[in-house]
DNA sequence: GTCTATACTAGGATAGAC
DNA sequence: GTCTATCCTAGTATAGAC
């Protein structure tokens, strides 16, 4: 195993490819414009990532890094509140889509450019979603929800809903319902108020 | 008046792009893999459309036209019943993405490979999407519901929520819990108002 | 005249060699 | 880092069949 060079050098690859997928779409973005951006050789690019794929494959990766890191300070803002807490997925996912910057969230953009469910970009971005439903059902479990599968799985729809609709209609289209929807099914599901 | 050449070349180019486009994605077709399958000259089909641009226009248009008739089927099915009409939106758009060759919502994957909103192919899609929230919005009024414009935008965001969604999970995912879902929406939401 | 088919330009892509 | 190889892209122009 060779030493690193460039300790950072993979992650500053990476801060320069991720800025760009996000913003201009993956099939868009060309190596060569990575290596312009970040400025290292093209030699270190491949000895770092193997293909256009492993790059953006680490890129889905990373996104889904800091997603589960939003969910986890989510998880400790509602600590002790899981109907609040049930809410607060699909206002963080407004939140997201009111970015500014937002072109549309990553997982989806990447299943909308990589078709074929076998690919690794393709599954990456599956497994990203997968797991946050996996979360929502285990916060609406602790919700006591009747139906805690049904429950998530509304809500599920309600942020994917938002993260679609917005990149169309933008945040002030329907998006803008999300929240109070939210809160509707969840006091609807816990029948208990959310905010007392 | 010289008649048209070969009055359907228009259509039959319009045919393959349509199935090639929603199978692999636009950015992953080749203007000459739509020459090479539908068996005309180069020269035919750029007497046609002007670039590839405008041939994406044409099947974003032709693809809102097909929507627009199922629009107006389920217009014509559920007369006098706005309340199932508006079920039947959601139910469309699971029947859509529950077909076993869905490759995702044409108009939310050009928007994913079209991200600058000026875009002529980003505007076509974003002009069917806000046309679909003006008619469900439409119905929702029919229906007599106490907001029905909130109730048409939580409406718009479980369909996009499912073609978003299904593009993912599958139809065995979240999706599955649409159509009870906009079925309780509609319910509440035509009731007296709840609300003090 | 209308079509298919092919040659060609100019550029950008991934990838790898040096 | 630069340079090369190979491939594919959009788009144009030309050749020839019917």
């Amino acid at each position: 195993m060779a030493r690193k060079p460039t300790p950072g050098a993979r992650e500053r690859i990476l801060d320069r490819a991720a800025c760009l997928f996000a913003e201009r779409g993956i099939h868009a973005v060309g190596l060569q414009q990575v290596i312009d951006e970040c400025g290292c050789g093209k030699n270190l690019l491949y000895r770092e990532f193997a293909s256009k794929d492993d790059l953006v494959v680490a890129y889905l990766e990373r996104m889904s890094d800091e997603a589960d890191a939003d969910y986890a300070e989510l998880a400790a803002r509602h600590e002790g509140d899981p109907a609040d807490h049930l809410v607060g997925f699909v206002a963080l996912a407004v939140e997201r889509a009111s970015s500014p910057d937002y072109k549309g969230c990553p997982f989806l953009t990447a299943t909308a450019e990589f078709r074929d469910p076998d690919h690794p970009v393709h599954r990456a971005a599956v497994d990203h979603i997968a797991s946050v439903r996996r979360r929502i059902r285990a916060v609406a479990k602790q919700a006591g929800a009747s139906a805690p599968a049904d429950l998530a799985d509304r809500l599920m729809l309600l942020i994917d809903g938002v993260y679609a609709n917005t990149s169309m209609l933008g945040r002030r289209g329907p998006a803008r319902a999300a929240v109070q929807l939210a809160e509707d099914l969840v006091r609807h599901a816990t029948r208990e108020p959310v905010r007392p």
